[in-house]
RNA sequence: GGGCGAUUAGCUCAGCUGGGAGAGCGCCGCCUCGACAAGGCGGAGGUCACUGGUUCGAGCCCAGUAUCGCCCACCA
């Protein structure tokens, strides 16, 4: 025995803590992560990470995707068999600038240290940005090790590197050119927070309490109309006064003149069909500047545009002199009571609406005119929509499929840019002298129209629209290199709903205009994943889950069996018992190995040497059938990976590892192998058979184990390499082996023994059977007890049969006693030939309801047969299944 | 307002094209069985949210109701 498994022999528990650093600094060190674009591949394989923020840190979000991606990853690169050539499997790795989120970091920390970005210019800021970069930016990534992840680490992108930067320009440009970005002064999303525009999408709504209040305005030449509002402090800005066009009540009002309280300014009433009819008195105040469709009124009417609210959130000059510098909230107040004080407010209420609030920043959203660029989506839209629809794009589980279409058949302008300081800054030049625009991909010396002095736009883009071309941009794009020739189209794009709109959408787009290729072929999107008590998972409520502390507890092959183990195709709540349900697998599958090999002991060398080409081995049933099992649970594997069902991917083997190789299996075997004590000793005499079935079992048993950790490997990759180590004596990684057979979902078939799975499942239930009744009558292991077995099957089981269920049949009994108990088993009966040992009663008490069990039972099937209609309309498999159910309870109770 | 999804054991969830209600954890009982107590064996526990329909037969299909969750949406 050598010396490894001799050490082995000491550690009863598998030790995350100290495997885990051990063997991943053997994967990174062995370049398996990283291909080479180029040379002999069977097939190529690529996914794209969801590029974390690269100031972030892993949540249990990252943690489930790392697992869903790296499981896939990991099963693509062992799959192609031993014979093809390798699948040339990478994993694009890298991170997002994520602009509003870091520059909102790096803030803080100036503002900590006294300071404001304004204050130490644009230049200082940014370096200040890069910095913080480089002492954060590798935080995450170190995080994704421990997880297990298998990107390439050699090859890390990030959205502002130089060639990722002229990637973004070159975009821009192409669709500037195309005429599908322009500028334009438009009402929008304005987020004071980060004194920004944002888009429509990074708007959140919350549902809100406020107050409506009705204002009565005069109208000139006497009367009145009364609007109602929940932002008096607009009503500063407001240029008109609307009714609905088919409105009897007001149809005489139209073209007269409203004037606004507080300020004078004379408001035409105008006819829009927007204003409901039965909301409120069905009068509208019109804001152009403050509200989106009272701006889309005012371009419809040709109406004046006076901004009362500044970018800052306060009110403007224009508000009057004195609202100016108020915020929103205090000129609110303000103006309300100059209305009280006119006797203006009719009626207040409480009124509950959706407010739009800053996802970002968290503050409100302030709607206002803007300069702004944008970029028009239908031209993008339609290839985008028409790849989902004839399922180049395949989107898993496909109930997403309707909502992107319908968002994207009905999608509207962007805002692309952004008033921040980190990012891409547009490749927009304007000229000082002439006002031209000058759009170009580097800088150029001077205006394209008139040679003037040329300065650039201040404003950078929405981090968004470089995310839009992670896929190809990560691999060299627009140069044809050889990373785009091999790892373009990827295969799979990973990730959680919420971003589906704001990301994968707009990288199907890109991608198609761009390269004329879809970025990915299928979209898988994973559960959210909730806290316990079924809230959100946020720092903010208190109620997330550190990823990183479950691993330091539990183990990585932990964390990722158990967050897959509970994903599904909807969110769901974090499981802490599937965690360790994960811990628990792993310590097992190490036990397990653990014993066979020691067991194995002095045989060790041949049997790793025969467990390659096991299939000429003399076997036992009991052999014969977890061959069979394991060739069922290798191609159930594959299918659920390549079906994305992880769920089930990662409870099958743990079924696997649990109900059939160590329960049964296992203790089947166990008495077959040598003696720890004599094989310690250097092995004591043993028969040629003896010897002949023990190298057989050798070699099957490592065979199982060797193809089994090569399963599960991409699920719970650290256990199964520190395994292989002691399983196979070629030094190689597992992350780098192949299945030897029985890969993918066609191949499982011709592996099964139907034959040795019938006998084995029959001996199980009987096994089963027999324990129950043993601890019924209080027989303890070490009573003889002559049983005698009649059933069909058994022959070659009996043996162990009995010892699985500790009884002795050493003295079973052949001749015609009368048995003084019967214990039913499938196919037969237990007879119990004497009383020693057995508490006659309590076998009594057992048979009786046992008896009634069955009854109960045959009353049904009964029932169901003699149901009207039952055996003319039901299919006839069914109807026979039933028949011989019937019978065959019939025959148990008879037995009885 | 529109859409999607959920409701099954004490908890978290499986349940494939309709045909004998399941798992993990928890609970109860037994077990130092020569890998594993992070273990082994056995057991209790369910009106499959509700109402109606289709069917020989419904956890599963259809209609409706209730509760919860998420997404989208320009009624001030």
């Amino acid at each position: 025995m050598s010396e490894r498994i001799k050490e082995l022999e000491d550690r009863t528990r598998f030790e995350p803590g100290e495997v885990e650093p051990r063997i991943l600094e053997r994967w990174l060190a062995s370049g398996l992560f990283h291909p080479e674009p180029e040379g002999e591949a069977s097939e190529n394989y690529s996914i794209a990470i969801p590029p974390p923020n690269v100031t972030g840190s892993l949540h249990m979000g990252h943690a489930l995707n790392g697992s869903v991606q790296d499981t896939l990853i990991r099963y693509h690169r062992m799959k192609s068999g031993a014979k093809s050539p390798p699948t040339r499997t990478k994993w694009i790795l890298g991170t997002d600038h994520a602009g509003i989120a870091t520059q909102a970091q790096v803030e803080k920390a100036l503002r900590a240290e006294g300071r404001s970005r304004q204050e130490i210019g644009r230049e200082a800021f940014v370096a200040r940005v890069w910095e913080w970069r480089e002492h954060y930016g590798h935080t995450i990534v170190e995080q994704f090790k421990r997880l297990g992840a298998s990107c390439d680490y050699s090859e890390e992108r990030f959205t502002l590197d130089d060639a990722y930067a002229r990637a973004v320009a070159k975009v821009f440009v192409t669709l500037y050119e195309k005429g599908w970005i322009y500028r334009d002064r438009y009402i929008v999303n304005w987020d004071p927070g980060s004194r920004s525009a944002i888009s429509d999408l990074e708007v959140e709504e919350r549902h809100e309490t406020d107050t409506l209040y009705s204002i009565r305005y005069d109208l000139q030449g006497g009367g009145s109309v009364t609007i109602a509002t929940v932002r008096p402090e607009t009503l500063l800005g407001d240029t008109a006064v609307a009714v609905h066009p088919e409105d009897e009540r007001y149809r005489d009002i139209v073209g007269r003149t409203a004037i606004l309280p507080l300020v004078g300014r004379h408001l035409p009433i105008i006819a829009d069909d927007y204003v409901k009819m039965d909301f409120g008195t069905g009068q509208l105040k019109v804001t152009p500047a403050h509200d989106p469709n009272d701006f889309e009124i005012g371009i419809r009417h040709d109406l004046d545009q006076v901004s009362v609210i500044g970018e800052d959130g306060r009110m403007t000059a224009e508000a009057g002199e004195r609202f100016a510098g108020l915020t929103a909230m205090q000129a609110r107040e303000a103006v309300v009571a100059e209305l009280e004080r006119e006797g203006r407010i009719v009626a207040r209420e409480e009124y509950e609406h959706e407010v739009p609030y800053s996802h970002r920043s968290g503050e409100r959203i302030e709607p206002l005119i803007s300069l702004q660029w944008f970029m028009s989506m239908e031209e993008l839209a339609s290839p985008a929509v028409a790849a989902v629809r004839e399922g180049r794009v395949r989107i898993v589980p496909d109930n997403h499929r309707r909502v992107y279409l319908d968002w994207m058949e009905n999608i509207r302008p962007w805002c692309i840019s952004r008033q921040l300081w980190w990012g891409h800054r547009l490749p927009v030049y304007y000229c000082e002298t002439c006002g031209h625009v000058n759009v170009a991909l580097s800088t150029p010396d001077g205006c394209g129209e008139c040679g003037g002095h040329l300065r650039q736009e201040e404003d950078v883009l929405d981090t968004w629209f470089s995310s839009a071309l992670w896929p190809f941009a990560t691999l060299g794009w627009p140069e044809q290199t050889p990373e785009l020739t091999a790892f373009y189209p990827t295969n799979v794009l990973s990730t959680a709903r919420d971003i589906l709109f704001l990301w994968v959408a707009r990288m199907i787009m890109m991608g198609i205009e761009l390269t004329g290729q879809v970025p990915f072929s299928d979209v898988y999107i994973h559960s959210v994943i909730q806290a316990p008590d079924g809230r959100r998972m946020s720092k903010w409520l208190g109620t997330g889950i550190d990823p990183l502390d479950e691993i330091e507890r539990h183990g990585a092959d932990a964390v990722r069996f158990g967050l897959l183990a509970m994903s599904s195709t909807q969110d769901v709540r974090y499981s802490a018992e599937k965690v360790q349900q994960g811990q628990a697998l792993a310590n097992k599958l190490f036990n397990a190995a653990r014993f066979a090999l020691t067991r194995i002991g002095a045989s060790l060398g041949e049997a790793q040497a025969a467990a390659v080409e096991p299939a000429s081995l003399p076997r036992t049933v009991e052999d014969r059938w977890i061959l069979s099992r394991l060739a069922r649970i290798e191609a159930d594997t594959a299918t659920r990976i390549e079906s994305y069902d992880f769920s089930h991917a990662a409870l099958g083997i743990y079924d696997f590892v649990y109900g059939e190789l160590c329960d049964w299996y296992v203790e089947m075997v166990k008495h077959r192998l040598p003696d720890r004590a004599e094989h310690l000793q250097g092995g004591a005499a043993e028969s040629a058979a003896q010897q002949e079935d023990r190298e057989a079992l050798a070699a099957t048993l490592l065979y199982v184990l060797r193809e089994t950790v090569a399963v599960a490997h991409p699920l719970i990759p650290f256990v199964t390499e520190e395994l292989w180590s002691y399983l196979d004596d070629g030094g190689g990684l597992l992350a780098g082996a192949r299945y030897p057979s029985n890969v993918g979902p066609s191949n499982g078939g011709e592996a099964l023994d139907l034959e040795a799975e019938a006998v084995l499942q029959r001996t199980i239930e009987a096994v089963t059977l027999l324990r129950g009744w043993r601890d019924s009558v209080g027989a303890r292991a070490g009573l003889t007890i002559p049983v005698r077995l009649s059933a069909e099957g058994y022959e070659a089981t009996a043996p162990l049969l009995a010892r699985l269920a500790r009884l002795d049949l050493s003295a079973a009994v052949a001749g015609g006693d009368t048995p003084v108990a019967s214990i039913p088993i499938p196919g037969g009966t237990v007879d119990v030939l004497s009383g020693d040992g057995v508490d006659l009663g309590a076998a009594k008490r057992r048979r009786e309801s046992a008896a009634q069990k069955l009854l109960a039972e045959i009353e049904r099937v009964e029932g169901k047969l003699e149901r009207p209609g039952f055996v003319e309309k039901a299919p006839a498999a069914v109807v026979e299944g039933e028949r011989e159910r019937l019978e065959r309870l019939r025959a148990e109770l008879a037995a009885l």
